[in-house]
RNA sequence: CGGGGUAUAGCGCAGUCCGGUUAGCGCACCUGCUUUGGGAGCAGGGGGUCGCAGGUUCGAAUCCUGCUACCCCGACCA
C-alpha cells in the first residue's frame, strides 16, 4: 500500500528507479549525477566483491591501491586513450579555498592554482603504467598480476543509479606479460571469472565476446566482453576486459630484460566490472513486487515472521524460532529474525518481497501445534508448509534451487528474445517489436556499424567466443561475412 | 549539452491559473487502547525558512528574473 513499484509493463524505467529507492538500495545525492549507496545495497555489493575479490586471488592477483589523482600530462602520453576519455574527465586545478571578505562564504584562492593540474582518475592505465615503469626490469619480475577496489568518475551527461552515475566503485585489474600470448590469455581468463561470477552468483546467463572497433576501450587492442539482457530487450555490457597489447608499455616506456639478455616492452591486460552490476542484477530478476536476489547475493537469505497475538505467545514463538536460527546459521545461511512488534506480518511480507529476500519463514500458534513452519519463496511467490523437522536441510536446498531457477528463467528468457535474422526489414523489425538479441550477419567494418546505429540505435553488442563460422551476407550492406554478431540495443 | 516536465512536513500529493485568515490531505512518526496467518482500527499529538537567491507589492507557496536538483526524450558513455 505505502510502497507500491510502477508496473514494469507501464513504465520500465520508472520501475526500475522506483525500486532501486523502495527497496532501500541507493538514492541521489546532493552532488549531480552521484548516488548515496544505502547500507541495504551496499551489503550486496560487498557480497558481489568477497566473491570476485576471492576469484581474482585464486587466479594469482593481489591488491594494491593508487591514487584517485593523475596529472594531466600522463593523459597525453596514450593517444587513444585521451580521445576516449577527455570528454568526460574532472579536473583539479586549485588546492585551497579561503573566505570570501566581499560576499561572504568561501571562494577558491586564485593564488593557490596547481602548477600541473591533475584529472581525477576516469581509469587508472596512465598513473599505473608510469608505476610499473619503476617495478618492472627483467622477465623475473613478471608476470606482474594486481587488481585494485576503487571508485572512479566519469562526467556523464546522463546517470541512472547504478547503471551509470559520475562516480562509481570497481575494480581494475592491471597486468604485465612478457609475451603477447600470456596477456591474451591472461584478458581471457578474466572474462572467464567474470562470466562465472555472473552465472553462477548473480544468476545472470551472459555471452562472452569480442567488441568491435567501435565499441571497444580506448588504448586497447582487444576488448573482451561478457553482455547480458535485462527484462525490457536491451543489452548491458556487464564486465569487460582488455588485451592492451604494448600501447601503454610504449607510452610509459616499461621495458624488461628477456631471458636471451635483450630489452623488450611488455604486454598489458586490463579487466574491470562495477557497481554497475546492481544495476543488471535488479534487471534481469526483479518483479512488480519487488527485487528478486539470488540466495548466494542476498544480505539476508531468509527472513522469520512471527504471527502472534500476546506477548506470551511471542515468547513461545521465540523460543521455536531460535532453535532454527540457530540450526540455519550452523549451516552458514543469513537469517534476520523479525520480531519487532511495530509492524504487522502482511506488512513484512511486502517488506521482505520488495527487498528481495530469496525466503521467508511464517510461524503462528497453528505452525505450534503442528509441528510446522510456512515457506516462502521470493522468486515464485509459491508458499508451503512444512514440517519443522529437517527445516534447515529443506531450506538450505531450496536455496540452492532458487538459485539455479532464477539462472534458468533468465536463460529461457534470453533464448526467446534471441532471434535470428537475414534481411533488413526484418532486422528493423525485430528490433523495434521484440527488442533483445539479433543475430546477423555484418561486413564487419565500423561504417557499417555506424550506419546501423543510426537507423536502429542498435549496436553489435559482441562477436560471440567460439562463434560459428557460416557464409553469408552483411544484413545492411549485402557484402560477403564469415559469421553472425550479436545486435542489441545497449544501456 | 539541447528539448520537455517537476520541486509545498520523512514520503506521496492538493493549493499556484485569478496574490489576501493560522498552508491543507494521505502515509509515516509520538502517546494510549484494541489488534496481529498478506501492507490493522479508533482517539489524541508533534512536525513546514512552500528547492535556493533576488525582485514586484500594503501583502507572495501563488506574479517576474536568475540559479540548483531530479525525472522523461535526444547526443555521449561502463
Amino acid at each position: 500500500m505505502a510502497k507500491e513499484l510502477t508496473p514494469r509493463s507501464e513504465n520500465y524505467s520508472q520501475w526500475y528507479q522506483d525500486l532501486v529507492i523502495k527497496a532501500d538500495l541507493a538514492e541521489n545525492s546532493a552532488v549531480r549525477g552521484c548516488m548515496v549507496i544505502k547500507p541495504y545495497g551496499y551489503a550486496i555489493w560487498e557480497r558481489m566483491q568477497a566473491e570476485l575479490d576471492r576469484m581474482f586471488k585464486e587466479t594469482g592477483h593481489v591488491n594494491a591501491y593508487f591514487p584517485l589523482f593523475i596529472p594531466k600530462s600522463f593523459f597525453s602520453k596514450e593517444a587513444d586513450h585521451v580521445e576516449g576519455f577527455a570528454k568526460e574527465c574532472a579536473v583539479v586545478t586549485h588546492y585551497r579555498l579561503k573566505n570570501d571578505e566581499e560576499k561572504g562564504g568561501v571562494v577558491v584562492d586564485p593564488d593557490a592554482k596547481l602548477e600541473e593540474e591533475l584529472i581525477v582518475r576516469p581509469t587508472s592505465e596512465t598513473i599505473i603504467w608510469n608505476t610499473y615503469r619503476n617495478w618492472i626490469q627483467s622477465h623475473r619480475d613478471l608476470p606482474l598480476l594486481i587488481n585494485q577496489w576503487a571508485n572512479v568518475v566519469r562526467w556523464e551527461m546522463r546517470t541512472r543509479l547504478f547503471l551509470r552515475t559520475a562516480e562509481f566503485l570497481w575494480q581494475e585489474g592491471h597486468t604485465a606479460h612478457a609475451t603477447k600470448e600470456e596477456a591474451i590469455e591472461e584478458t581471457v581468463k578474466m572474462i572467464n571469472v567474470y562470466a562465472d561470477f555472473a552465472e553462477n552468483f548473480m544468476a545472470l546467463p551472459v555471452i562472452k565476446g569480442h567488441k568491435t572497433e567501435n565499441e571497444r576501450f580506448a588504448g586497447a587492442l582487444d576488448t573482451y566482453t561478457i553482455e547480458a539482457l535485462m527484462q525490457d530487450g536491451k543489452a548491458l555490457q556487464s564486465g569487460t576486459s582488455h588485451f592492451l597489447g604494448q600501447n601503454f608499455a610504449k607510452a610509459f616506456d616499461v621495458k624488461f630484460t628477456n631471458k636471451e639478455g635483450r630489452e623488450e616492452y611488455v604486454w598489458a591486460t586490463s579487466w574491470g566490472v562495477s557497481t554497475r552490476l546492481m544495476g543488471a542484477l535488479i534487471m534481469a530478476h526483479s518483479d512488480d513486487n519487488g527485487l528478486v536476489l539470488p540466495p548466494k547475493l542476498a544480505p539476508i537469505q531468509v527472513v522469520i515472521v512471527p504471527i502472534y497475538k500476546k506477548a506470551e505467545q511471542l515468547e513461545t514463538i521465540s523460543r521455536k524460532v531460535n532453535e532454527i536460527v540457530d540450526e540455519l546459521k550452523a549451516k552458514g545461511i543469513s537469517v534476520k529474525f523479525d520480531d519487532s512488534d511495530n509492524k504487522k506480518p502482511g506488512w513484512k511480507f511486502a517488506e521482505y518481497e520488495l527487498k528481495g529476500v530469496p525466503v521467508r519463514l511464517a510461524v503462528g500458534p497453528r505452525d505450534l501445534e503442528n509441528g510446522t513452519v510456512e515457506v516462502a519463496r521470493r522468486d515464485t511467490l509459491e508458499k508451503n508448509v512444512v514440517s519443522m523437522e529437517g527445516i534447515a536441510d529443506y531450506i538450505q536446498n531450496l536455496l540452492n534451487e532458487i538459485q539455479l531457477s532464477i539462472y534458468n528463467k533468465a536463460f529461457e528468457f534470453r533464448a526467446q528474445k534471441t532471434t535470428k535474422v537475414d534481411t533488413w526489414d526484418e532486422f528493423k523489425e525485430v528490433l523495434q517489436n521484440k527488442g533483445g538479441f539479433v543475430s546477423a550477419h555484418w561486413d564487419g567494418t565500423p561504417e557499417t556499424e555506424d550506419l546501423i546505429k543510426s537507423k536502429t540505435k542498435a549496436t553489435v553488442r559482441c562477436i560471440p567466443l567460439q562463434n560459428e563460422q557460416e557464409e553469408g551476407v552483411c544484413v545492411y550492406s549485402g557484402k560477403p561475412s564469415k559469421q553472425r554478431v550479436l545486435f542489441a540495443v545497449a544501456y
